[in-house]
DNA sequence: GCTTTTAAATTGTCAGACATTTAAATGTAA
DNA sequence: TTACATTTAAATGTCTGACAATTTAAAAGC
């Protein structure tokens, strides 16, 4: 684990990195625990605060954990679904926000993604991952409900959908496609009849799963995804139309 | 922006969350600039030393940039395709390889999520992508090849059939799960055998593109993934096997 | 043998200082 | 006036040294 003395840029970015590669390499496993800060500031000649700036960051990624107290220092940490899903969300959510992409593009993606699960789900669904698609959607068919609360169900169905093919990598893959799309969708108003139609939908697609038809699920959700596209576009619509007038 | 004085989690990671919300929901916008370290130590009421472990933990995410010197300071970076792709893969790379994940499960979501892209890489594929398919499979059929230079051709190839689909978003979220699989593809050794039978599958691939038959690329992914097992699968068996002899 | 106390190690935080970098402002000469 | 060199100020990067808080192991006491 070295640093080169002639790279100008942070020291707290080379020693980061050079603590990352030891850990992606396999030098430091899983639940190793990291030399002290002390140690460490001894190690790369340089001071503690430029060693915490570097381990701070490589929290920050969630490959280390930190403990307090004798005993404690920083771990290598085994680097969990949830952890995984979480960063996933957050970057493919700034990605989304942050880049101007078309509805349309992201759309398009997000149900790509979704038919690519549907063999699989089809043919491994559990009567667990049904039944809280069903009951998504008996949410989804309440009339008080609350346009945030509505794109929240749906991903939360769509996130069933998703868990249904059985497969914790996909999950995880899908994971920010699903959920970074939520943003979006949240600019969308879903009438009465617009929510009728998705219910409509989101039942075929259960319905499909059940008696494992994989082929009707993917029809479903193309048409879901036509059908998600032109509500956006009525909100384009109604969005930029009005304001030449006025 | 603030902080709960009650919360005994760390000051740099209760700091991190107040500006990293800040930015997600829309307070603060691309490229503007945050206040001085000296001012949001002021405005936390922490030290220096304190807020720039935050903002390290923030740069570590790619969500901040730095400029050292008069006017420079901490920026709300706009998160490119390559930041966004680089921490995708780092991710992925990171869950695979710290969580006991058979080869069996990464590959079938691999194969699973290419064949999600198959259809618009058939409608969309340039003469740009299909030159740099033609191009890796020339260099796959050449003599001389270590494992690893094959395997990332091999990678390339499949970022190059994923690109084809010529949705940004799509290739964002596929980076993971193609990029990821490559230390997993470099425990396998690849006979003279082995690399023209996946020679073969990935012209068939490019061929399909070319002609735009989306239904014959998805025939010989799907080949393609069993070939990949059963060579996962000897790898496997010579291992353990004569292990059991020696 | 069990409980309590103590000690040591380690991270978390602070204060102040200096080094380095950068760009604007200023000065100077053609 | 313009072009170039110099100065200056503001900000991040780094260092030193200290103290606080936390946690566990070992020591002490019962």
């Amino acid at each position: 684990m070295k640093i080169n003395p002639d790279n100008k840029a942070d020291l707290s970015a080379q020693i980061a990195e050079a603590i990352r590669d030891a850990i992606v390499s396999g030098q430091l496993i899983v639940d190793e625990r990291l030399p002290s800060e002390a140690e460490l500031a001894d190690h790369f000649a340089v001071s503690r605060p430029t060693v915490r700036e570097a381990l701070k960051r490589l929290a920050a990624q969630s490959l280390i954990r930190t403990q307090r107290g004798a005993f404690g220092g920083a771990f290598v940490n085994r680097l969990s679904y949830p952890e995984a899903y979480g960063q996933q969300i957050t970057t493919s959510t700034l990605l989304l926000s942050m880049n101007a992409i078309s509805f349309d593009t992201a759309c398009e993606a997000r149900y790509a993604l979704e038919r690519a699960c549907t063999p699989l789900a089809a043919q491994r669904r559990t009567p667990d991952t049904l039944a809280t698609m069903r009951a998504e959607i008996h949410r989804q068919a309440q009339p008080g409900l609350t346009d945030e609360a509505f794109c929240a169900s749906d991903v939360a169905f769509h996130r069933a959908l998703v868990d249904s093919a059985g497969n914790p990598v996909l999950s995880y893959q899908l994971a920010g496609a699903v959920e970074a799309m939520q943003p979006l969708m949240n600019m969308i108003t879903f009438t009465a009849r617009s929510r009728e139609a998705i219910v409509a939908l989101h039942t075929r697609i259960a319905d499909a799963l059940a008696t494992q038809d994989a082929e009707a699920a993917q029809d479903a959700l193309t048409e879901l995804e036509a059908y998600t596209l032109t509500l956006a576009r009525d909100v384009m619509a109604a969005r930029s139309g009005p304001r030449v007038t006025s």
